[in-house]
DNA sequence: TACTAAGTTCGAGTTACTCGAAGTCAACCC
DNA sequence: GGGTTGACTTCGAGTAACTCGAACTTAGTA
């Protein structure tokens, strides 16, 4: 129910650095402090981190996200816009994933060569 | 055959900034200089250079990349060890792959979850 | 001859961390 | 009570890989 820097850390495989420069950055909503100043994320603070950590791995820029969240903190009515916010990023990663793949073949190619010029005798570059 | 900085940036859609940059950390082997002092691709730097972004967009650091071809620059006897690094590499990229599609997942769901906030006329966050 | 479009170097700025120092504080041990 | 540990705090600096702009050169075209 409410976790400190290092176990969410922990449960979500970032360093507490980082955890702590997400919340300087206002980027995850409702994380309290308690008595000694420290952090305290409840399970929608682990939500929101869980949805910030899916768009950044996916490329998308910490202002962008904090773009997201001020349309979050105006209300129902911004829905629609939040809407396509998330279908553009949607679209961005679809085409970051084609491009790994591509890059995956280059990769896979170099090691296939590789591998024959190790365990035949002789061939090309 | 011989190419600019700008042809080369075109052929690979990265920016010329980015092609002077990795000259400039001797990432490309076998670029040349004209009488102008104007950076020179062959036909074999264009090689490396799809290679060097393949690398990059894979998530290989630029110092790996370097270390990559100071093996490379050692001659064939490094060959099993630059197949021991490529696939060290491979697996690094289908990890990345795998964590994006992820990602990807988590976002197809928050915007599932939008549209039907969208069509229909009530249900949760 | 002037303009344009490319090139050059160099140094500063940007993003998203990442690290370390210096200090606070609760919990445990003896 | 004193000492150590471990996790927390802030803050400022460092890092990677670009990214940009300034100031300048040079070749080609009008």
């Amino acid at each position: 129910m409410a976790y400190s820097v290092k176990e969410v850390a922990e449960k979500f495989q970032i360093s507490p650095h980082t955890v702590r420069y997400y919340t300087d950055l206002d980027l995850i909503p409702g994380v309290e402090r308690d008595l000694n100043n420290r952090r305290v994320f409840g399970d929608a603070a682990l939500g929101w981190l869980k949805t910030i950590i899916a768009f950044r791995t996916a490329g998308m820029s910490v202002e962008s996200i904090q773009n997201y969240l001020a349309l979050y903190e105006k209300g129902d009515a911004t829905i629609p816009e939040r809407y396509e916010l998330l279908v553009v990023q949607q679209q961005a990663v679809a085409e970051k994933l084609e491009e790994l793949r591509k890059q995956m073949n280059v990769i896979n190619e170099k090691v296939a060569t590789y591998y024959d010029r190790i365990h035949r005798s002789s061939s090309r570059s």
